[in-house]
DNA sequence: GCTTTCGGATTAGTTTATCTAATCCGTGGG
DNA sequence: CCCACGGATTAGATAAACTAATCCGAAAGC
């Protein structure tokens, strides 16, 4: 490895005042005077000690050194300018990567997807499914929407549903277990469970029944995983509207009970505070905000 | 046009890290302190908005960008090194470009040149004629022959040939005119000169035909070409033993008279003082002294 | 569980490279 | 002769680069 490169402001004084023939006209290219561009082609000048201009009272050309490294150097130059604007564009491209869970993807934000791509055509999206928050630091991920309280370090939350939890089932495990009356019969069913067991128990408390152990059955650990299994006949779930709302209307899962559990936690769109500037995500946010008007 | 680059040192600090994953490592390398390098790399960050590492307790991971980046600031770098110490390797080859006029070159140097290559093989000589003594400052000259009076500011000179000047002609100059018994005959036969009419003036005035008009004849501007006249009978021609002993040897010409005017000028080796250390040079330069040993 | 080690981040200065304003210098043009 | 042009130089001023010391968050070792 071992490069020995002289300083490289003095190479970007060089390059700049050898295309343009000029230092003058280096100098406002760089926005600095002219004497910073000659006292940098000078520190260069000595440090190979070799003169790469050959300077005329009224005229600037170049040595044959001088033009050998012209050529090189306006090469690396170019090459750098390329990479970063490169890396700039990239950041500033229109373009939002989202990350949510999938059955959240599926069931209430593909169907209003379209609208904010008519609006937005100049603005593509790319989606990252996982019902865990993003780590914005590692990864490249602009907008998350998670489920949780909002109070995320470093992140802005906004609220987009409030989730109401209760009880479903298929048609036909109903026809194999018989009508589900009382919330004390769950005691003797299978549960399914999405993330944990907390809505299960929250909901059991609610309608008094202490006595149903709610903490058994399958944790699924993803929403849509869930409902299949419930529309397979698995067992009765614990499902919000959101999510569940194409189901009851197809007839696929049946509501047990009109009483539901409304959980503290939400839906939050977030996204890191420094890039609340991106125009991007403001249009997203916005756009969202509006669309789900903080429905249950 | 219109690059915009970020603080290139900061880029530098980033290609090092990145190539070595290693914030400390990149310090040893660029013998700074890895604060110096953290800051570099965070400067970086904040200009292109983004994160190049991944930061774990005992580890370093580039992002995908600053793995990107990485590969294209790395051959930039190389390329910048290639070219600068392409022009370094340049400066330092074992060359030597000497300048001199055509005819000490052909007459004085060339017969003597084959001992200095077989002494010192490794170093290549190429040659410039011009009997105007170099300027250093736009030329790539190394080493200047030329005659003066050795005080050239910014030059180390060093005197390796006094001049002696005297008339000769070619034998059917005399046979055309008669043989040449006094100086005062000058008055009515052509005259011919190198440079200009001094040597021509001293001359005569040294002998005590102050009435022979100097100021008439042909200026030659190069000695080849003024021996080469007087060789055809064209003139006397005012030479040095230097360049004309190989003519009166071969009787080509013929030596008028014995009085001699020897020159307060020499012929003298000179650099510039800054390049001294030059290890070719000095090879040259201590060659020359010895060789020539000051010889009339 | 506690201590040590590792390696990057941060703080508060210090140093040095970079830059500036002003002037000089050597033409060339009017 | 004076003015214009454009790079060079001088003497500071400024800002970027750097440093020593310490903090922080693990991970490793005892």
């Amino acid at each position: 490895m071992a490069r020995r490169l002289p300083p490289l402001n003095s190479m970007k004084a060089f390059e700049a005042a050898s295309r343009r023939l000029s230092f003058t006209l280096a100098a406002e290219e760089l926005h600095v005077t002219q004497a910073a561009i000659s006292h940098q082609v000078k520190s260069l000048e000595e440090y190979l000690q070799t003169p790469l201009f050959v300077r005329y009272p009224r005229k600037l050309e170049l040595t044959e050194p001088g033009e050998e490294l012209m050529h090189k150097l306006s090469k690396c130059f170019d090459e750098m300018d390329a990479a970063i604007s490169g890396l700039l564009q990239e950041h500033n491209r229109q373009s939002l990567k989202l990350r949510m869970g999938s059955a959240f993807a599926a069931k209430w934000m593909s169907p209003r997807l379209p609208e904010f791509s008519q609006q937005y055509p100049e603005i593509d999206l790319s989606f990252n499914y996982s019902q865990v928050i993003a780590d914005f630091d590692t990864t490249d991920v602009d907008i998350c929407i998670t489920f949780g309280n909002g109070e995320w370090p470093g992140l802005e939350a906004y609220p987009i549903i409030h989730l109401d939890f209760f009880p479903v089932c298929s048609p036909a495990f109903l026809h194999r277990h018989g009508e589900i009356t009382s919330p004390h019969q769950f005691a003797d069913l299978p549960l399914l469970h999405d993330l944990d067991y907390y809505t299960w128990t929250q909901w059991l408390l609610q309608v008094g029944a202490d006595g149903v152990n709610p903490r058994r059955g399958s944790i699924l650990d993803d929403s849509n995983v869930l409902m299949q299994a419930a529309i397979d006949g698995q067992g009765v779930a614990m499902c919000s509207t959101a999510l569940v709302s194409d189901h009851l209307a197809a007839g696929h899962l049946v509501r047990l009970f009109d009483e539901t559990f409304v959980s503290r936690w939400a839906y939050h769109l977030a996204y890191p505070s420094k890039n609340a500037n991106n125009p991007s995500i403001i249009a997203f946010r916005d756009w969202l905000l509006t669309h789900a008007n903080l429905e249950i």
